[in-house]
DNA sequence: CAAAAAAACGATTGCGCAAACGTTTCGATG
DNA sequence: CATCGAAACGTTTGCGCAATCGTTTTTTTG
């Protein structure tokens, strides 16, 4: 591997005029230049960003730990951070949690070691150690998906406003008895949706049955069995809403046990659209976060932050958007 | 940020015994690491790891260089390499090329700077510019998906097998009149699969006309128009295989746009499966990748690369599976 | 035409670390 | 009790680079 000072002594000049020529960092007259460009290209010298990174102290690197890089909803948003780093010149060191809090301590310590510039985060749930870690090594950091910590910035989805509009369609075709199949627990995305299920279903003037509010589905077997639990009760609800897309799969499988047809037996819809939805039956009506909003949003705050720590916390809560489609009917 | 000779200043002994102790590098007395370890807690010493990196020329990292990171195909291979490079204490740099040659070489240029370990590519079209770099600069490097360099080691699903498969699996249904929607030209995948196609469908025997095979198809939209064209024809076929899940989402979006039933007016079956498959009408025929043992094999093979620069260059196929469900009928 | 200012470039340091090399201490050995 | 060897640790260098500080040459100005 070669390095400046090679470049330096094959084009007769000293290594500062050749780092000043490749950085543009100060005059060079052109002669010099033209000599440190033909010996940058006849000896294949390639900078080493390593040693530029130790010392600029700046690496122009993002960490972007994510719970669960399968999840579709997770990929998309991944995509948009990745579209918008790169566009900004930066390159992002990807991780998975796996929803597992002790695993997200650990690559956070890791990525800190590597001097990243800053971190994109989808918190586990509880404990928050990563979260007081990041506080308090100061690491610029934005948090997506699950906002819960104003110690930070903050992206997602406006969860209320997205539950009231689904409760708002189901109201309109007449659904009172609504089944809802929510996240794994301790999430702040399952907790605001649980709530804003309650606060809108209250204000239609509708009471929800306590067994109709399935919580604690951790994956789609266990929402597969909760619906199982839900389509059981002697009076079942007439829709069922998946509070996210592993929700809404689990959700499905139930109903296909059950040899139940979507939606002459039962309405269904939920939060989080992907790209099939429109081609398959059932065709679902979905909420469809915005994605590409939020990982772009993510990385303009993380941008922000890495230029100025004291600049004041933003939460950002961006539109969801409902593609009404067919799979949630009128209430018998 | 502190470092090492502060810690050695904090703990009073040398740097190199503060580094001896926090990389278990040689021996050190139990009370001397003792005070080591205390004076790293005390003050809070997070190693650099970019000065680790420059001195020991490694950097510990993997750059992943994925065509199109939202394709759930890639999606399923980026998490799987993740996982495994994680395993092995590396960690991944992810970049979406958007399937732009140019793109390509300068995101491998960039990785290059940063002195990578290694680089997982799937590639895009030609000119094929950033292998030739690749092999130049002698930087490890595994191909996967598009295998069309033995100048590497190369991992990706054994079209051939797959194609074979599922035109048997038409055979059996009586189908004759098999039409085939590809992927991008180029590809060697794309150009793998024609060739299977023919052979597969030759060696039953039968003709396959000029107008059922269609090329090019570089987005859904395009598979959709293939799809109609293939459909308006006077003779259409009486099954369509999608060679990719881009294809076939448009070949279903062409099928409902005229208004046909799955599999009763026209069979449908494809390559790539997704989580959703088995919930959902039509339910798809479909061709599973490996996309596990793909990911796994590809950060086994790069770090085997890394390990020795001269063993013998290794093409991996691994083997599809057929998850055979109603999609594909009886030929009519 | 001397003095000052500006233009162009070079020598050197230090970023934080690993490890090669060097030093000290102490017990074993003849 | 000199000598040797090993155990335990310290001093220092150099990884490749950016940029500070310094030097030389040229131009401007009174």
């Amino acid at each position: 591997m070669t390095t400046i000072s090679e470049v330096a002594k094959a084009a007769g000049v000293s290594v500062s005029t050749v780092s000043h020529v490749l950085n543009k960092t100060r005059y060079v007259s052109p002669e010099k230049a033209k000599l440190v460009m033909e010996a940058v290209d006849e000896i294949g010298y390639i900078p080493n960003a390593v040693a530029r990174s130790l010392k600029l102290s700046s690496t122009g690197t993002v960490g972007l730990v994510i719970s669960a890089i399968s999840n579709p909803y997770f990929s998309d948003i991944i995509c948009a951070i990745e579209a918008e780093c790169s566009k900004r010149g930066l390159i992002v060191f990807l991780c998975d949690t796996q929803d597992d809090p002790d695993r997200e301590l650990e690559l956070i310590r890791h990525l800190h070691q590597r001097r990243v510039d800053g971190i994109i985060l989808a918190a586990s749930g509880a404990p928050k150690k990563s979260l007081d870690y990041l506080f308090e090594c100061d690491v610029p950091c934005v948090l997506v998906d699950r906002l819960s910590d104003d110690r930070f910035d903050q992206v997602g989805t406006d969860n209320t406003a997205a539950i009231r509009m689904l409760v708002d369609h189901l109201v309109t075709l007449h659904h009172q008895r609504v089944g809802i199949i929510l996240g794994q627990p301790g999430f702040s995305t399952t907790v605001e949706r649980t709530e804003a299920f309650r606060a809108a279903m209250a204000e239609k003037g509708i009471e929800v049955p306590h067994a109709f509010i399935s919580n604690g589905n951790r994956s789609t077997a266990d929402a597969t069995a909760s619906t199982h639990r839900l389509l059981e009760l002697t009076e079942p609800p007439t829709a069922i809403l998946a509070s996210n897309n592993l929700a809404m799969i689990g959700a499905m499988r139930a109903i296909r046990e059950r040899g139940l047809r979507v939606p002459a037996d039962i309405s269904v819809l939920g939060i989080d659209d992907f790209e099939w939805a429109d081609y398959f039956e059932p065709r679902l009506t979905l909420m469809a976060q915005p994605c590409d909003e939020i990982g772009r949003k993510a990385a303009d705050l993380l941008i922000a932050r890495i230029g100025s720590k004291h600049r004041p916390r933003e939460t950002v809560r961006l539109s969801p958007v409902l593609r009404v489609r067919e799979s949630c009917g009128e209430a018998a």
